[in-house]
DNA sequence: TCCAATTATTCTCACTGTGAGCATAACCAG
DNA sequence: CTGGTTATGCTCACAGTGAGAATAATTGGA
């Protein structure tokens, strides 16, 4: 196995806080489309791949992070163009990180963006998103119906049944890169119009949907991102990361609705992360509710050792 | 970011199968440790990792694989002997594939073999193993008393408990990285000490642990793919990738069993998988049963759009 | 032929987790 | 002191699940 030279490894970063009920990822100005932060690993310094994810991200920007996770590495060559050219095939290495709302301080060139600006779709906590009956859906049946064949209409129609949660199957609020990847597909972001540029020069292609284009393909590694964090608060008590030391349970709540993207049932979020020992009160109060003050309280370690695999739980069937 | 050219880089597979009640992976004979199967990616042939992991695949064994996902990327410099050296820096990109039993024919120098060879601490389906009591547990404990503060010694002792389930922690089949890693920490399993071989001279090491060893880091990535298994059957019905398309439903739970590595109570699973609407029946029975005849079902594939999460779902307290 | 052993299949029962909403408590502004 | 607002406590219905009893349909030998 040779060393393969026409190859780049980088490290990207999807670093995620919450603040003001919104759900927000860290971006650069790249050129003319925001992009995720990028840097490459020194094969020589870091002994980890994500210990080299953090010095950069730390010298760059920095933030220190605090919760890291590996989310996928992408490989795939999307660009006709690369085919030919001499350029060196790209491969990324994305991370996930969670940094505490104080800690999200605007760093030059860098700004904190509203995740729904890139997947609009994808907020469900006010109903759903009008874009979907606006433009997703009709734009998708457009594609659908433009399959030459039955069985191709047939196979696209389950999938964006699944994908999007329509005619009858359960709406799934993990399935975010699945539905980007549809998307993608059918031509309706601007970034598979942007990719196809040159072998496709047909007329036929819809205008792009509304959401914010990314740059390369930074999109995907978006939605990966959103989908795995969505995932990972079930069963694991991360939404912690992104809050204070102390909070109420509303703020907690607001939290992981901002991430779920789902409206939640106040009392029944109370009784689960209280009854399942996540939470601890303080004793203190918070006066500047507009109400009766809530209790502050804070996360408990120990439910790491009582219940390893315990997470806030999103519901099965979201309230409208 | 300039092409880096002293790093290379791999992809791996962990390919899985399960016949006659035991979880086998495919290993190749590296020297003088079994090994996975590994291979390079073409940059320009390959357009997709996983084309690139299919492609290999194919041509070395001869296997033409189902499922695949990408596992995780592993990048970490885990021997010191690399860091002066001139020897590349090593990432490889981890797949889990699944095949059919039928389609799991041995071919030249490759083989399957039992994953709990590897990893023998994961076998709870006759109750706790008892390499557990008799050597992993006495090990650990070792370890965590020679921690030279106490602070250090209660950390061990938490994270020893809530990887194999001690002092009333509940037992977690998914954390089997958790718990190999543990091992390695520890020094318990002969990797470990293979690694460190230039850094410790130190005699206080412990022998080490039945359970037979893999080249490079390759049982840390067998330990992950396990893991990931087990948590995807929970909801995904991969499964069925590894079962003929017809079979009985003790069939299906043997194979659940086998990678689960813990016993089910068949009235409940029959519940389960059939309320589930995750089988139906054929109409057809086997009559090899050596009790009354079972019904032959196959997969419903259906179950995709109409519960896009489903899959057989382990028991939160299974049998002991 | 009939019985014991074996596996398949059907049901019941208790308990828990969860979705939904009512009722009460404690604060604020006017 | 009163209405508005948020926090907190509690009840009820219902689905999912762990456990096991009971019944059905085979086979192999006594």
């Amino acid at each position: 196995m040779p060393p393969t030279a026409d190859l780049v490894l980088g490290l990207n970063a999807v670093i995620v806080a919450v603040t003001a009920e919104v759900p927000r990822v860290l971006t650069l100005n790249r050129g003319e489309q925001p992009a995720l932060p990028f840097g490459p690993l020194d094969p020589v310094q870091d002994r980890t791949l994500e210990l080299g994810l953090r010095r950069w991200v730390s010298e760059q920007a920095g933030l220190s992070l605090g919760y890291v996770e590996q989310l996928y590495t992408f490989g795939d060559r999307n660009r006709e163009e690369d085919e030919g050219s001499g350029e060196p095939r790209v491969l990324s290495v994305a991370y996930l990180a969670l940094v505490r709302e104080e800690e999200a301080e605007t760093v030059a060139g860098a700004q904190w963006t509203d995740i729904y600006r890139f997947l609009p779709w994808e907020d469900w906590r006010r109903g759903g998103p009008r874009i979907l009956d606006r433009a997703v859906v009709p734009a998708l049946a457009k594609w659908r119906d433009s399959a030459d064949h039955r069985a191709l209409r047939q196979v696209r129609s389950e999938r964006i049944d699944i994908a999007f949660g329509l005619h009858g199957s359960p709406r799934d609020g993990y399935r975010v890169l699945e539905r980007y990847e549809l998307l993608y597909e059918a031509g309706l972001v601007a970034e598979a119009r942007r990719d196809r540029q040159l072998s496709q020069a047909r007329g036929d292609e819809e205008s792009p949907l509304p959401g914010r284009t990314m740059a390369f393909d930074h999109r995907r590694i978006l939605a990966t991102a959103l989908g795995r964090l969505r995932g990972k608060i079930h069963y694991r008590p991360v939404v912690f990361e992104l809050l204070p030391p102390t909070f109420t349970l509303l703020q907690l709540q607001r939290v992981v609705e901002a991430l779920a993207g789902v409206p939640l049932h106040k009392q029944n979020f109370r009784r689960l992360v209280e009854r399942g020992g996540l939470v601890e009160g303080s004793g203190r109060f918070d006066s500047q509710t507009g109400g009766r003050p809530a209790e502050l309280f804070r996360f408990r370690r120990d439910v790491l050792r009582e219940r390893p695999t315990s997470g806030v739980g999103l519901p099965v069937h979201p309230r409208e």
